[in-house]
DNA sequence: ACCTGAACACCGTTCAAGT
DNA sequence: ACCTGAACACCGTTCAAGT
């Protein structure tokens, strides 16, 4: 916990993770440039290579915030139709980021953020099973995990073609519901 | 129909479309090069741009062709679990190709292709709905385009995590119907 | 310990010039 | 009409050198 000075910068760390979050908020995926990063923060471009050791490191860094808070979106939500309400929401309120979290490779150990989220929805895939809401042969987690899926396609996609093509609506939360109720037979609400 | 005769080779626009599929298959979406196109085809890096407005519009190209292919493999396909199974296969035995098929923005006018691919995809689940093998309230048109966003998350996710995670299974065939089944209560067969 | 300055190989794209 | 050669701005990354 000791204090600790840094030559220019307080935690250029952080400034970098945040300044990433920027340029995908307003140039995407894409567009991203780590030299861009370095610029904003006011560091030469070698700079984030004492922070980390290399681009998609730091775009890990930044997908992994991304992950709590999506989870905290999440948590925000009750019932199947809600929470996938949200997962597209999120994905559409913030497409530079979602789309780095579902790019950057998880090495090794998950996001225990992204475990989270899934275990939010594999509750709430249970108990609508409990409720008899959905009736399925299946086991909690791979209805959820088939949920999970449909999800996230419904969001990939409609990143790609934000206009209503299929009578499957143009809000996030419209989306959702139509999908999970053409699937399940969920009730909207 | 007459007979054209290019400068140093026979079908530039063509060799590089297979050229962008080679590395493509090689080395992947993110590491694809134009500049590589042209090297592999041996001509200059400026070369391109007599066929191509930009490095896009050649992966558009490149996307069309994946489209067709697609749209082929579908049609060796029928009923809802193996047209699923040979979705995921596609982008399971195609991954650089798949993701450029989906990152490249249709300006205005869609894949005819892409077009038809849905059509079986809708078919089937006419089909399936009108034999009772499927029970939902939504129309055909929603309820196919719903399972096409969920086929298409299970591509997306499988190509990113291609290990067994929560029970679906490992093969692109196994996916589909283990996910299929989960929602709709879809016979194996 | 942390950052700079300068370099390297590479990229997409442009444009005058060649045939 | 089609391609080359050379240039431009930009990228990710490395490394000796500064403080």
């Amino acid at each position: 916990m000791a204090e600790r000075k840094t030559y220019h910068h307080g935690t250029l760390r952080q400034a970098l993770v945040d300044g990433a979050k920027e340029i995908l908020a307003e140039r995407g995926h894409d567009q991203f440039s780590l030299n861009e990063v370095a610029r904003r923060a006011g560091v030469s471009t070698a700079a984030p290579y004492r922070h980390f050791r290399n681009r998609d490191e730091l775009l890990s860094a930044v997908a992994e915030e991304g992950y709590v808070t999506l989870a905290e979106k999440l948590e925000n939500a009750s019932g199947l139709a809600r929470l996938g309400g949200a997962y597209v929401r999120f994905a559409h309120d913030n497409p530079g980021l979602f789309v780095t979290m579902f790019r950057s490779r998880p090495e090794g150990a998950e996001s225990a953020a992204g475990r989270a989220a899934f275990e939010m929805l594999l509750r709430a895939t249970a108990a609508a099973q409990d409720s008899g809401e959905i009736a399925t042969h299946a086991t909690p987690e791979i209805t959820a995990r088939s949920l999970w899926v449909t999800l996230h396609g419904l969001a990939v996609l409609h990143l790609q073609q934000p206009h209503d093509r299929y009578g499957l609506g143009e809000e996030p939360e419209q989306l959702a519901t139509t999908t999970l109720s053409a699937l399940l037979g969920l009730k909207s609400d």
